[in-house]
DNA sequence: GTGGTCTAGACCACG
DNA sequence: GTGGTCTAGACCACG
């Protein structure tokens, strides 16, 4: 496999955050490890039929949130960091990011089961670097 | 109290989707409930120092999602309803939330049990029609 | 042909409707599909001379009832896909859409067989998915 | 029973249209025939708890259309008339509601056989001068 | 060039 | 007084 990424034209969400939240997801599943390679800005551009300034900008985002390095003439690679940003602040965004998610959902008419089971679903496809439950 | 909403015009998140946000949370969160009036049009882009159009936008989109109930010369008012989606979407939709949500609060560098805690906090601050909490 | 949508300034139909009914009638009866563009906000504003921000009105709400999706940068673009409210819904709404149809019918003093025919007529100038008819 | 009136106060549907259908509606399904008296407009204002003005306004466009009398000092009666329009006019508007209304249901999903099955419930239920059906 | 958001302000419809 | 529709025009975001 070359890449992980694949661009939904259809999709309403723009193309550089389907970038992002791709990489984003793949870090997050294990399937890209401290280190791994992202595709060149030219080779993910035409391999996903995009232009090559909105893979740039998609990096870039990357980059400033700390979850690549991009090293000139040699490429963008998972930094295999965790956000640098202090507690009180990542715990502002936790709370609010799961406020607004868990929001939503009450209002698509789940129940509180619902909306764990879902969790948890989702929690399980992600690779924690210390697996804590069994 | 008059209105419960507050605008932040330093954030980047679009001012009618705030006050959409903060309606929706307020419903969820029982202080708003069938047949509550929201603050007429002009009056809540008086509060909030923000274009009467902008407060109009978010109304309609409230109303689309079946949230609200606009009426002429009348107001517009909390529906009591839930979603009229069918269930693959309402589930689509359940999934691709908390999946996003998940994503971005691993790479904000918490543990399944933080994530698990932060649910269930902003679950209790809900007000579901049947509780089922252990 | 440039565009398939002419607004009548004169009618009582709201502006922004009559662009909504035009491209839903264009859907049905073939003449736009899945993946088809629809002119830019710009264009149509300009060809129908109308205001952009109308026509924004008509695409916003295309959108929400699914039937265009639009891309930031790319333009606004058939769906193709159906409703996606549950059965008890699009029921409720099939029955209040054509009980008001057929009784202001029954009051333009038509005649069962008169109203069916014109159904059947309609009927004929759409394009369903598996054609049934006999 | 009094009168056949009742309106929803929750819904979006401007109260003196909800009058103006249900009378409508009462003459197409036989429950009033020529001649019948409406309630007065002080009568109904009060069972319904709307405005005077509202079911003035409701009585004024029915009469506009011919389907009631108004006659000082004695009331609103049923005129029992079809509408004054000519042929043509009449069709143009028979065709214009059925293809709003067709088009709608193809976009909720719904099959020719479907919305034939639900025309003919409604032709069911209203009361045709001369039956021509079995 | 495409759509997205917002302000300002006019005039109309409902009750 | 309430919301509904529309125009005019500014400035931003995406590709």
């Amino acid at each position: 496999m070359s890449t992980h990424i694949h661009i939904n034209p259809q999709s309403s969400e723009p193309i550089f955050e389907q970038i992002i939240f791709q990489v984003k997801d793949a870090v997050a599943g294990g399937k890209l490890s401290k280190g791994d390679k992202l595709p060149s800005v030219r080779e993910l551009a035409k391999e996903a039929t995009v232009n090559p300034n909105t893979v740039v900008r998609a990096y870039e985002c990357l980059e400033r949130e700390g979850i690549v390095i991009r090293r000139q003439g040699a490429g963008c690679f998972i930094s295999g960091n965790k956000s640098a940003l202090n507690l009180k602040e990542r715990k502002n965004r936790l709370n609010g990011l799961l406020k607004r998610a868990v929001t939503e959902a009450f209002h698509l008419g789940f129940s509180q089961g619902d909306i764990q089971k879902a969790v948890n679903q989702s929690l399980k496809e992600l690779r924690f670097a210390e697996k804590r439950d069994k």
